[in-house]
Parts: C-alpha cells; structure tokens; sequence
DNA sequence: CTCTGTCCATACGCCTTGGTATGTTGCTAC
DNA sequence: GTAGCAACATACCAAGGCGTATGGACAGAG
C-alpha cells in the first residue's frame, strides 16, 4: 500500500524540517528527529545534505516558493483591490498551519539566514499591500503607512489567536473581521479615483 | 569598584533568564549560558533553584510582576481613556527590550508553563483595553472587539519593526503612529456604535 | 555474473547540557 | 579559634545532537 517509501529527495527532507518547525519552531528542527519522522537514519541525511544549515536553508527556499506562489494565488485571483485586501485576511485566519509557520520562523528571525527570508516574504507582502492601497487611490506615503498599518494587524491577529485562543468568542470572529476589514480599508479613497461600493 | 559581586539572589538568575530570553529566545535559557553570563557556574544554580524548570518559572513570575507593574503604572498616570490607549501605543513602540521579551515569550507558548504566564498577560492587557473602550462609550461587544483589533496591531507592529526594521522610514514613523492611533480610537465618543455598514 | 553508483544503516567521536555528588571558601556565632 | 551554615566550585555521569567514516542493500549496465 505504501509505495512512495522507494527514495527521498532533498525536498522532502525540507518539506518535514517545515513540519518540524510549524510543530516545534526552528529548534526543533534536528537532524535525527526528523530523520525518525521519515523512518529513516543520520545516513540518509548526510547523504543529501552537508549539514544542518542547508537543511535549514532549502527549508527556507522551499517556504519563499510556496510562500509566493501563494501570494500570486492570491493575487491573480481576485482584480478588485479592496476585495484583494479583504481575502488577505480571510486566508490568513484560515489556514492556521502557515500562520504558525510563518511565526515560528519570525521568531527565529534573529539568525542571519532565516532572518532574510523572512524580511524578503514581509516586504513582498508589504509591497503587494501597498499596490492594493494605491490602486484605491492612496498616495504613496499614505499606501505604504496603511499597508503597514493592515499587515501588523493581520500578524498581530494571527499571533493573538494562537497564543490566546479564547480572546474573542467564535460568534463573534466574523463580526471581528468585518471591524478590522472595514476599518482598514478607508471608505473615501485619496480623492482621486472612486471604487464602486 | 565592583562591590555587588557579594552574592547571588534567585531574583538574579530570574532576571539573567529574562536577558536572555530577549536576547535569543527560551532555548537560550541554559543553566551553564547563564551561569556564565554571571561569572559562576553551575553549583551556584543548583543551590538557589531545582532544576531549570524552576527557573523558567521564577522568570515569568518576575516578568509577570513587572509586566503588572507597568501595566499598572500606566494606568494610573492618565485618566482620559482617549490618551491611555495612545499610550500604551507609545510606551510599547519606546521600549524594544520588553516588546523584544513579549515576543519571544509569545513564541513559546507553546509550553504548558510559558503558555499560562503569556495568556494572563494578554488577557489583562484586553481588559485593560476593553475598559478603555467602554469608557469611550462602546458597547461591550464593540469595546471587546475594538480592543482585540488595537492590541493586534500594537503585536503586529512590534513584530513588524523588529524583523523588518526598514518597513517604514524612521522619519515616518510618528505618521505611522498617528495613524493607527487615530484609526484605532473613533472620533465620536458618546455614540454607541462607531462603524457602520 | 560482476561492476558501479545510488541510497541508506551502523558505529563512532566529540561537544553541549541537565542533573548529582562532593569538595571548598568565607563569614558569623559564640 | 572553631563549629557551622551559606554560597559557591569541581568533578562526574547520562542523554542527545552534529558530523564522519564505513559498510551494506539494491538496481541497472555490460
């Protein structure tokens, strides 16, 4: 029945360090404990990696490509620019698996090489944000403070929720976004152009 | 010149954990790091606490006392709640070492132990937020919401600057503050409910 | 059948860390 | 001055984790 157990590759190895870390943060991202979850031994490892840290770093490359394709996913779907921000948040709150991954790697941000990806995936957010808010008609300046403004509420949601899940009751999560969501997404553009409502 | 060398208290080691947790994490938290941090070693540890546990758990006792303290302190220089919630903004954005500490508890949370310190702490620090709110006139249902909406943005933002310090120029930065703090806090302040659709 | 390269297991050395056991110093009481 | 306790240092063990060295299974080429 199990047929998939003929050879690993590289990018399965990355695929169960994510795991790892969405589980138990960069820490526990051990060699033999990954090497268990895989049924398999250090060999296996040393085989297809040199160490630790490029086990650490196809991780990293192989979450930047899921990662963007997932922004791109997300971005060719949807034309309107306030529907565009609103689904940024419907998605995130979704799918809690990458939100937990997403701040388990910002927590271990501190190290130079996650630390670069992680930048690089907040400013590619920040700027597809911030290409939302101009195309409602915000000036520069005003786009990028209110793409600020919208991506730290988002991160800041996903953090409160997994650390305090009963901070608002499950009635009233939809009544929770509907507050942030039309909130930050300013009713009177710039003045210059208007989006129907 | 060096008098305070005449003894080590819990407190102490308490407070160590604590630098280091902001400084890399709780897996930096190890008795000989630490030990070292404060020019003994580990026979000093094991003499003032059990085991490592132990000192996690002094560490978030003292975080969460001086955490109330603040909180506290806080509280009790302003009185108009317009202006407590833009100081809770300004003090937390002010101090990187204590959102530095915050964040890194956050990430492990996870752990029975740190979990319970860090859900107190938010929880009193909504409540806090939420009686602002009702102050300004809410409802409870709306104060509980526009609560859990500011203090996601005060998590986001902290974490935001602290990944990606670039996100916003220095010199936009009192821009950024007032806009989330005007946002944040409706202008009307008698009405009942402030958003409509 | 043999040879070769891929993919993995096994065994080992080394370092770090939690924890224990025990030695050592300095101050205080008397 | 010496008994005794507080506050460490030192030595040691076991566990785990990284990395290496080497051996073995297994498939395909010839």
């Amino acid at each position: 029945m199990d047929m998939k157990a003929s050879s690993l590759t590289a990018k399965d190895w990355a695929q169960a360090a994510l795991d790892a870390i969405t589980r138990g943060g960069v820490a526990a991202v051990s060699v033999e404990a990954i090497a268990r979850d895989l049924n398999v031994t250090k060999g296996s490892f040393y085989w297809h990696f040199r160490n630790r840290a490029a086990l650490l770093g196809a991780a990293m490359e192989l979450w930047e490509k899921k990662e963007t394709d997932d922004i791109i996913a997300l971005a060719d779907a949807i034309t309107d620019p306030r529907k565009r921000i609103q689904e940024v948040f419907r998605a995130a709150t979704s799918s809690a698996g990458a939100g937990r991954l997403m701040l388990a790697l910002a927590a271990a941000s501190d190290s130079e090489e996650i630390g670069n990806f992680v930048q690089r995936a907040t400013h590619r957010r920040l700027t597809f944000l911030t290409d939302c808010y101009r195309a409602l008609g915000q000036s520069a300046d005003d786009a990028q403070r209110w793409a600020t403004f919208a991506y730290s509420t988002f991160i800041g949601s996903l953090q409160l929720f997994r650390d305090n899940p009963d901070a608002v009751p499950a009635q009233d999560m939809t009544e929770y976004l509907r507050l942030c969501i039309s909130t930050l997404i300013p009713r009177q553009a710039g003045g210059a152009t208007s989006v129907a409502a």
